[in-house]
DNA sequence: TCGGTTTACGAAATCGGTTTCGTTTCGAGT
DNA sequence: ACTCGAAACGAAACCGATTTCGTAAACCGA
């Protein structure tokens, strides 16, 4: 005989059906709370296939489910992950957001995003916000300016940080191979014919990452005997784009190749290119990171380094799984894991831009 | 005298610091944990400021931060908005995640999010997902094909929806102005000297929010007295370019003005010129919903309907606070707020396609 | 048939806050 | 001085799950 909840509204009238505790299903199904609890989780300890049956029909017949808070308590878990970016309007970072969503939710996890529009004191607050709010782990794509507070954070629990690194290193890192993407770029630009290689970059834009792809940039240039350099553009539409202009026109008559550092910059360039006409000046070869959708469209198609986010965010996940499986299992004392860099492979869309 | 938290880890090596509970804190400040608990929440019943002043210093000192799931069991709030978005990879979407989570965070609330993918089960499955993990409402951009769904939800908790409405309307909604929207398009068109005005659509997208742009676009011309009709062009690249090359020969020598619906649509009609030639053809006006970053710089600016993100975004989450306060506030049975429609005006950037 | 080991399950403690309710204290009014 | 109401605070119940520990039943080989 079906028993009702103990907090059930049950007036003739109000049929508000009852929110059902554990304690309701278990009494309904004939079985203690603990019982019903092994079941949610299917733990070890197994039940008569009978059991697990007659549990099974009253959740399915009553639409119970499990209040999350009380299971975290009790379990000091959240199924938690807190997301960190920097920079949404970034596609990279909208990418990333649904591929660790995608990947979470394979793993039975939630998101909890915070968006630090590149603003340290924003970023730093994210951190102490989704700890609070007891994430099992952190992914933070960070704006830099934390280091310190985030290899803290990483002290007290798992982090992996997303594309661009923390200053000392002690902690999980998952990007792209820039290194090889930007030979991939120059190969592409010197295979359409460019003698003199331009790598365009923003000052405001001091990351690693851009840092890492200019490091390898010159030294790519080194290794071939290729001559260019890295021009870096001022803040702030025209100053930026009058430098950029005069870069073309220094170099007017040679055969120019052009790599955009990110998305941004080469919208930029896009724009100022717009001012010298439709079409490219004769001769000029062009190439960008962050494969965005108008790359496809612009100057009938734009080389391209792609980076694999899908991975990425799979990876990063993957290995926060690892960190938060090591935490809640051992006693957490010598059971540490060493921090670890991990490169996915991206590749090269090869595109109108750097046809002959 | 201090006194060591009951799980401080305290071996003279191991210096682990404690997790510290709030009794640990009464204790040390010598009051109850019903004082520091008023403290945390500063809640009606006041205190000393003597009191104050010292729990504050233990706080202080100990860098004591409660639990969030012991908080969220017994209060059965968790200060958490769920968010469920269509489509992140539509600028609007990362947009509009930017402002909800600054307008949540300026209201102490952080955000759960879930991607749809555009797919009605992934939505469902969100739907579901972010209810059992207890958020304390919804904001929901559905894809469509889950209107019961979401009714259902919202009978449940606050919802707010974003942008796209359900089918039996009974859910507070926040959206852009979009018929004002298509009259300013509309008029930059005519003002340009379009005599002949298509509205471009994708098979795919049946959203509300594509038909009530269709709507309001064939009003707009009957009102004018303009030529026009709506294109739909079919799914996948290559068969809808073909649709949309013979519109425009069709209208060949006549002054045609094109309006894409959204961003996507847009890059495919940009895609399509492209094949006819790297500038506009001659007497082509264009213009286009959503203000992406590449819409300054296609055609040497693109006019465009932008919508008021920000505004957005700070009332769909003060109207979903408002019914978060009603919903812990009142009994829940007679105080139950209207379904509200909120129409947040957006505006039209001018730009260099549609100047005469 | 009997000791010994699993296996299935229940009773009760527990997680760490919030909330209710009651008691004491304090100050104002007469 | 005495009463009364409000303010300040403490004791203990409570939120709803998980988890530990203990026990009875089932199984199993000798």
């Amino acid at each position: 005989m079906p028993k009702m909840a103990q907090t059930a509204d049950n007036w003739e009238t109000g049929c508000v059906m009852a929110q059902m505790r554990i304690k309701d299903i278990a009494a309904e199904a004939g079985v203690s709370p603990a019982t019903v609890s092994r079941y949610l989780n299917n733990r070890p300890g197994q039940m008569t296939e009978e059991t697990r049956a007659r549990i099974a029909a009253v959740i399915e017949r009553t639409g119970y489910r499990p209040r999350a808070a009380a299971r975290n308590l009790r379990s000091s878990r959240t199924n938690l992950i807190g997301v960190i970016l920097a920079d949404i309007a970034n596609p990279f970072s909208s990418a990333m957001l649904e591929g660790l969503s995608v990947s979470a939710a394979a793993r039975g996890c939630s998101l909890m995003t915070a968006i630090s529009g590149n603003d340290p004191a924003k970023e730093a607050e994210s951190l102490t916000r989704l700890i609070d709010a007891g994430v099992d782990g952190l992914v933070v794509n960070t704006c830099g300016g934390n280091d310190e507070a985030i290899a803290a954070a990483a002290g007290r629990l798992p982090v992996v940080l997303l594309d661009r690194d923390v200053a000392d290193g002690g902690v999980d890192l998952v990007t792209s191979n820039n290194r090889e993407l930007v030979a991939g770029l120059v190969d592409a630009l010197a295979a359409a014919g460019s003698e003199r290689l331009c790598l365009l970059t923003e000052a405001s834009d001091d990351s690693p990452v851009r840092r890492e792809r200019a490091e390898a940039f010159a030294d790519e240039l080194l290794r071939r005997g290729l001559a260019g350099e890295v021009v870096t553009l001022a803040d702030g539409g025209a100053t930026g784009v009058g430098r950029l202009d005069k870069t073309i026109r220094d170099y007017a008559g040679k055969r120019l190749g052009l790599i955009a550092v990110n998305g941004l910059v080469f919208l930029r360039l896009t724009e100022a290119l717009a001012q010298l006409g439709p079409s490219l000046p004769a001769g000029l070869k062009i190439a960008t990171f962050d494969d965005y959708p108008w790359n496809h469209v612009l100057f009938g198609g734009v080389t391209t380094a792609a980076q694999d986010t899908l991975t990425i965010a799979e990876r990063v996940v993957e290995r926060l799984s690892e960190r938060i499986d090591v935490v809640t299992t051992t006693v957490g004392e010598a059971a540490k894991l060493a921090p670890k860099r991990i490169e996915i492979p991206g590749h090269i869309e090869h595109r109108a831009s750097t046809s002959r």
